[in-house]
DNA sequence: TCCTAGTTTATAATGGTTCTAAATAGGTGT
DNA sequence: ACACCTATTTAGAACCATTATAAACTAGGA
């Protein structure tokens, strides 16, 4: 299994319930997003697999502590992850409630010219936000 | 009463508590971030007034589609709100759970290249997050 | 195989936000 | 000033995403 070593190497046991979800997360071409409820429908459709709703949170928690998720900044009631954990940016749908993913060349470089003392810029993230 | 007009102009009656609200949100040289627990409590000590938490949702709410005050996208519990509305950005510090304001000049200009059919962006909002 | 700590699970608890329905207040026309 | 209608306020209930709990289960080493 492809991802025992990768669970393993971030303090997580490989359980069936992990590799279910590894699969359904990182198993595709491309990068995308979600949000818990999503996550569990495609587990249960995709993979024809129940796995519970405190087991997925527990897992998705961990993976984004670990940097395998990244959080998407937006006020929603639901939270967004991506599987997409380099830096870029999005655009959000304010009509339809979409994400879209705007590519690093899609996007001038950033120049943060403030220094707040004794911290360190952790990521810089950017929303646009779509109406009409 | 000087919000009279500003409550009348956006299709809001000007009542006790809204004007309340008003003082509490416009009247500081200052702008400044808060939630909506944070402002329950401020109306509460600094105005010797009790609004009902309802009344706060529904006021705030409606500021924010009138544009009298920005929501600041971020993944909290809380909704945090922004009494600044002209186009600006935000430091979170990660630690400490605070936002802090990065002034225009703080942040170079931000340039979105890609283009979506029929959409015009709104806002371009960027978080920079802080460690350490 | 046994043991122990980590994991999964159903379910309960939590907590921010929204809804509801009754009481109240604003504002217009008389 | 009064009456009337509608918007607003309010306490409390409802809602719903997320987290906590505690019992059953499992991975993996001895």
């Amino acid at each position: 299994m492809k991802y025992i070593e990768k669970l393993r190497n971030s303090g997580l046991r490989p359980t069936k319930q992990r590799l279910k979800i590894c699969e359904v997360l990182f198993d595709t071409k491309k990068t995308f997003h979600f949000t818990i409820n999503d996550l569990s429908k495609k587990i249960k459709n995709k993979m024809n697999t129940k796995v519970s709703l405190a087991t997925i949170y527990n897992t998705i928690n961990a993976f984004e502590k670990k940097g395998y998720l990244k959080q998407i900044p937006i006020n929603s009631n639901q939270t967004y992850f991506d599987t997409n954990v380099t830096d870029h940016h999005h655009f959000y749908d304010l009509k339809d409630e979409k994400l879209i993913d705007l590519e690093n060349t899609d996007v001038g470089p950033i120049n943060i010219k403030k220094k707040i003392n004794g911290k360190k810029i952790k990521s810089v993230e950017v929303l646009v936000k779509l109406e009409g």
